[in-house]
RNA sequence: GGGCGAUUAGCUCAGUUGGUAGAGCGCCUCGUUUACACCGAGGAUGUCGGGGGUUCGAGUCCCUCAUCGCCCACCA
């Protein structure tokens, strides 16, 4: 009936179409009446920076694979999109921006700047919708979030005022790592380190009164002017009786004293340290338990402060020099060695993090961790791959306080006002403030939250926290949680503290940590190095579906794919081939066709076979999309339709189609409908494009609307696979034959022969291997060639086709082979523990295998005196 | 420094409980046939990173080393 589809897939001219029919007929929302158990996945918002990379055309699609999929399997599906503000990361893009068109972000001020990215985040966010529109993603925009909307700042003042009030948030002078490029602090974890080789220098300090001196050795000397003392360790015999006295911090004349503390590792320099607390998180701690003073003598941009003496205002790398230069002249730099430095560098901008002492805003950290810790650990939250589980447990375990405060201006404003006396009070808004307080409020504080304090809200702010919606009471705790693995502490951590604590249940139960999409050379992928692929180029090659395939179809448990070319090639070929099988068989429906299943058509071997093989097929692709081994079930649909349906079932039916046998157009178009719809998480477009073709006399209005099939237990049929399986095998060897006589495929030869049995494959063989008549025997004269497979021997006369030579060549090659098989099993039979100890059924069947080589050997003896002549 | 992952055909990768190593691409030969040349038929290709161990038997389990990658870590 549909003859005019066109012989190669097309899917530019589907994949929008079908996009606009899903949302038009309102499939991305969960249906409010169903009775059917929610399923819920909050996906990780992407920040607003740009436009969506590979890495999300791995991460999204396999949320949506997991929501099509679970709303196959019957359940009311809610895949919530949303966007993150991302400060810093937004924050830079759009500084960068204005620096290109000549203009500086502080003197356009803080309220143009944040109008300005909002500017920015209307463009790329609408980017990113449509690329998560074009990657197929079966988002429910209805429920779109964005980590500034109204409502969800709400639910960000109320986690911070209930834990300030609650003393979980509290404000202290700590070192932090301060990016003097981007002017703000950085957590931990968004630093990362990098070793270089660089300097140690030994430097003399004098002591001050009398002789003598004691040598510390650091490799950052600048900071020698926020010096307050020296530490060695209290069990150093070598300095014993120096703890007490003073030194002479040189360059500054300031006194200061000789400390013990553990810190110092004797086996390290010189076994002497010096404490600058200001700026190294080590040194502070000493300075603390030494009491201490804590000169700043850094300041934000990294210049040397009004502390510094003559230093003042030299940038931190002019100053060393300066003052390495210094120290030498007056004689107290007494060696300078390489030395393997372990710098810390701000991963968002890639500048050195200059340590620092600051007021800042930490969040107490032990208390929230526990429960998560337990929640894990009594399997309330499961990793996949689990191998995640003692990572994240470790880090939680060996938590620090988190810094939230960021100096910048795109983000929440820390709701904490000061009134005239300068005591903070956390509250909604200034009004608020002052009603709490009860006293004049004199200012807000400048700062923002860090993004993941708000993006750690994620799973319950999305569904109407603090309100306790319908979508909060029903769909919380959301079933996974699909991230990368750089993210599991700064972001999985905290919402599973976050929703611990204020809703009193883990936010998702499951984890899936997918892998890291690299370039076919195994790099990262990335704009700047310029190996960075852009998915919309690919999508405008091949399609959604191709790409979604190539990804997914990687997609296992593994930490890494590689993208190359050559793959998206194999999936679009995969499309193509799909496309055409379903052509074939509607070519081949007659008009007027309806389809209703296979119950009521006497079915053939073959008719079980591949019913028996669908069957198979479904039972692991199911357990494959349960346990998000994607690449497992895109491996177990690939093998079914292209080797089996098409290579071996299809081509067995178009003879039988010619007899208008109504078994295989039912069994063809079964197969198709239950392959669509187990392909359709994978490939959405394509399969719903190929089901709305198929003759269905009761169709789903989408497939994306269908159920996921159930097939019948009774058709597994195991014993039956064997033997059809055998028939193929005997099929493969005469058709070698006829490939060893240089005979093309489907040129029709008049007869073989066979001896054995072929338990009834007999039209199956002798049609597939391209033989009008395949008869019982031997031939009785002239020449043949022949081989055995599965016991069957197969004989193919040649009248003087072949090369005598090549053939006594090919007949050598073959017994070379078997003598070396028998070899091996003699040797393994010959020892008599094996005998003894291995399983009886392995035994007998290495016994057969040698009766069976031994009878082949024979046999091709007999063959190879028939070319002697 | 600690942990994790990877190492299998020229390339990209599968390999379930230990029982004679697989796929796709590429390569060679043949072929335009009632879907598909983005295809079909046939073929060649491996010390399963190295070395030990357990076992009748190891790609698979254990130990160890090497290379690559990632994560974590306050040594000046």
């Amino acid at each position: 009936m549909n003859t005019e589809l066109s012989p190669r897939y097309d899917a530019s001219s589907v994949e929008a179409k079908w996009y606009e029919r899903w949302e038009a007929a309102g499939l991305f929302q969960p249906d409010p009446d169903s009775k059917k158990p929610p399923f819920t996945i909050t996906i990780p918002p992407p920040n607003i920076t740009g436009s969506l990379h590979m890495g999300h055309s791995l991460c999204y699609p396999i949320q949506d694979l997991v929501g099509r999929y679970q709303r196959l399997r019957g359940k009311n599906v809610l895949v919530l999109p949303g966007q993150d503000h991302a400060g810093i990361a937004t924050q830079s893009v759009v500084s960068k921006q204005l620096k290109k068109e000549g203009v500086s972000s502080l003197q356009l001020g803080r309220e143009k700047f944040v109008e300005r990215v909002w500017e920015w985040r209307k463009e790329s966010g609408d980017t990113i919708i449509r690329q998560f529109r074009q990657l197929g993603c079966a988002f429910d925009w209805s429920r779109s979030r964005f980590t500034l909307d109204p409502q969800y700042a709400d639910a960000v003042l109320k986690v911070f005022i209930d834990w300030f009030d609650k003393g979980l948030i509290y404000r202290g002078e700590r070192v932090v790592n301060w990016d003097c490029s981007l002017q703000t602090s950085v957590s931990d974890i968004e630093t990362e380190r990098k070793t270089v080789r660089g300097k140690l220098y030994h430097i003399r300090y004098p002591l001050s009164d009398g002789p003598g001196s004691m040598t510390i050795a650091t490799t950052r000397p600048e900071t020698m002017l926020g010096d307050v003392a020296l530490a060695v360790h209290p069990s150093d015999q070598r300095y014993k009786a120096l703890v007490g006295k003073t030194v002479l911090l040189p360059l500054l004349d300031r006194p200061i004293p000789v400390v013990a503390d553990v810190y110092a590792d004797p086996q390290f320099g010189t076994g002497v340290v010096k404490i600058t607390p200001a700026h190294d998180p080590n040194d502070f701690e000493v300075g603390v338990r030494h009491h201490l003073s804590m000169p700043v003598i850094l300041d934000e941009r990294g210049k040397i402060t009004s502390l510094g003496g003559k230093y003042e205002g030299l940038d931190r790398m002019e100053a060393r020099k300066q003052i390495v230069g210094d120290l030498e002249a007056l004689g107290l730099l007494e060696k300078v060695e390489d030395h393997e430095i372990a710098l810390i560098v701000s991963e968002r901008s890639g500048e050195v993090v200059e340590p620092l002492l600051k007021e800042q805003w930490f969040v107490r950290q032990m208390e929230l961790a526990k429960p998560v810790i337990e929640a894990v650990r009594e399997g309330k939250i499961r990793f996949v791959p689990e191998r995640y589980e003692p990572i994240f447990i470790d880090w939680l375990e060996n938590i620090r306080d988190w810094n939230i405060s960021r100096k910048l201006w795109w983000g929440h404003r820390i709701p904490v006002y000061y009134a005239e006396d300068g005591s903070p009070v956390a509250a909604l808004s200034w009004e608020d403030a002052e009603r709490k307080s009860g006293k004049t409020i004199l200012a807000q504080d400048e700062e923002v939250l860090d993004t993941w304090f708000s993006s750690g809200l994620w799973p319950f702010a999305t569904l109407g926290w603090p309100d306790q919606t319908r979508d909060l009471g029903e769909r919380y705790p959301t079933n996974v949680l699909v991230t990368d693995r750089n993210i599991i502490n700064l972001w999985v951590a905290r919402m599973a503290m976050m929703g611990i604590y204020f809703i009193g249940d883990v936010p998702f139960h499951e984890v899936y940590i997918h892998a890291t999409v690299m370039t076919e050379d195994g790099r990262r992928m990335s704009k700047s190095l310029g190996t960075g692929v852009d998915p919309a180029d690919v999508i405008e090659r091949i399609g959604a579906d191709a790409l979604r395939f190539t990804l997914l179809g990687q997609s296992g448990f593994n930490q890494e794919i590689r993208y190359g070319e050559r793959r998206t090639d194999e999936a679009r070929n995969f499309c193509n081939k799909i496309w055409n099988a379903t052509r074939f068989v509607l070519m081949n429906t007659p008009e007027g066709y309806r389809h209703e299943g296979v119950g009521t058509t006497k079915l053939e071997p073959l008719d079980l076979w591949i019913l028996s093989r669908l069957a198979h097929c479904e039972r692991v692709a199911r357990v494959a999309y349960d346990s998000y081994n994607m690449q497992a079930a895109a491996q177990a649909l690939q093998a079914f339709f292209w080797w089996e349906l098409c290579d071996w079932y299809v081509e067995a039916s178009k003879e039988r189609l010619v007899q208008s046998s109504a078994a295989p157009l039912a069994v063809l178009i079964e197969c198709i409908r239950c392959f669509c719809l187990m392909l359709h998480p994978i490939m959405p477009h394509l399969t719903e494009e190929i089901f709305s073709h198929l003759p269905l006399a009761e169709r789903p209005a989408f497939v994306m609307s269908g159920e996921w099939p159930e097939l019948p237990e009774a058709y597994v049929n195991q014993k039956l696979e064997t033997s059809v399986e055998r028939w193929f095998q005997i099929t493969r060897g005469l058709r070698a034959l006829r490939a060893a006589v240089g005979v093309a495929a489907l040129a029709p030869i008049e007869e073989a022969f066979f001896t054995g049995d072929l338990m009834g494959g007999q039209d199956l063989i002798s049609s597939q291997a391209w033989v009008r008549t395949l008869r019982e025997g031997r031939p009785q004269s002239g020449k043949f060639i022949s081989s055995t497979v599965e016991g069957v021997d197969l004989h193919l006369p040649i009248e003087g086709l072949v090369d005598f030579e090549k053939e006594r060549e090919r007949l050598r090659l073959m017994e070379e082979k078997v003598r070396a098989d028998l070899a091996k099993v003699e040797a393994r039979l010959g020892n008599p523990q094996f005998i003894e100890r291995a399983k009886m059924e392995v035994v007998a069947k290495e016994q057969e295998l040698v009766l069976s080589l031994r009878d082949q050997l024979d046999k091709l003896a007999e063959r190879k005196s028939l070319f002697n002549q």
